[in-house]
DNA sequence: ATGACTAACCTTGTTAGA
């Protein structure tokens, strides 16, 4: 089984790559994050004709993640249990869905803005939940959080660490979230690059960032033990961030033994 | 070639991204 995480930022701007790249890289099951789009506008028609059942979850033009499927959709949850909301608003960050015997969550974490900032404390509740969410379901059936997660996990994943001072995405309490989904019995599933030594999966639209390889690690694969020891191989899509049209993100793909 | 941000929309600026 193949399954896929990618931010696309905009799944309407990005229809015509998505489903080139679901033709090509053929995934079983794909997370997406950032649809920049409500559950209703969300492109049904033209991603079921290519035999995947859709569990899309949007409220509005920020944010949104869905879950593709072509080897069945059950047991959909929008929303972590306790998440906390932003400026008392609801957002749609995350939903969970058994696919195949698997259990995927497909998240995109708060960004955090700056560490000063009320989002950033917002991105630590949230990470607090999305635990909560894991010790809650994960078991002995595969299982897996997958998305933007937007914590680079070590200084390694990211170009220069020495840019990013007072930065958010670094500091130890995003990185302690992390280490606390670890200590919930999930392992970080690290993709192999296709070119370099790192495997960024992010790389700003500004200032020649992608041909200089000023990348970032921040989509992520968390897997349980069930998951984790099933991974035949993974890595990062870059040739996704190539060209005209492209999101700012590449997708991570994971293959899994069986089924 | 991988090339100097991109996307939605409250659209001729603003908000967000990281």
């Amino acid at each position: 089984m193949r399954i896929a995480t990618w931010n696309v930022n905009s799944v309407g701007a990005r229809l015509p790559r998505l489903l080139a790249w679901l033709e090509t890289a053929a995934p079983d099951v794909l997370c997406l994050q950032e649809l920049k789009c409500t559950t209703e506008a969300f492109p049904l028609a033209e991603v079921s004709a290519l035999g995947y059942e859709v569990a899309a979850y949007g409220l509005g033009r920020w944010n949104g993640v869905a879950i593709l499927s072509k080897v069945g959709i059950e047991n959909v949850q929008r929303g972590l249990t306790d998440e906390p909301t932003y400026e008392d608003a609801v957002e749609s960050r995350a939903i969970g869905a058994t696919c195949g015997g698997v259990r995927v969550w497909s998240v995109y974490v708060p960004n955090g803005r700056d560490v000063e900032h009320d989002h950033y404390a917002y991105k630590l509740r949230w990470l607090e939940a999305l635990r909560g969410t894991v010790v809650a379901e994960s078991n002995d059936e595969p299982f897996a959080v997958l998305g933007d997660f937007n914590i680079a996990p070590s200084d390694e994943d990211v170009w220069d660490i020495g840019k990013f001072a007072e930065s958010t995405h670094v500091t130890e309490p995003e990185r302690k979230a992390l280490a606390m989904l670890r200590d919930a019995g999930l392992t970080d599933v690290i993709p192999r690059p296709l070119k370099y030594d790192r495997p960024f999966t992010y790389w700003d639209y500004r200032a020649l960032a992608f041909p200089n390889n000023n990348g970032m690690r921040i989509d992520l694969v968390y897997a349980n033990g069930k998951f984790a020891s099933a991974v035949t191989d993974a890595y990062v899509d870059r040739n996704e961030r190539k060209g005209k049209g492209a999101s700012d993100h590449a997708p991570v793909v994971v293959d899994l033994t069986g089924a």
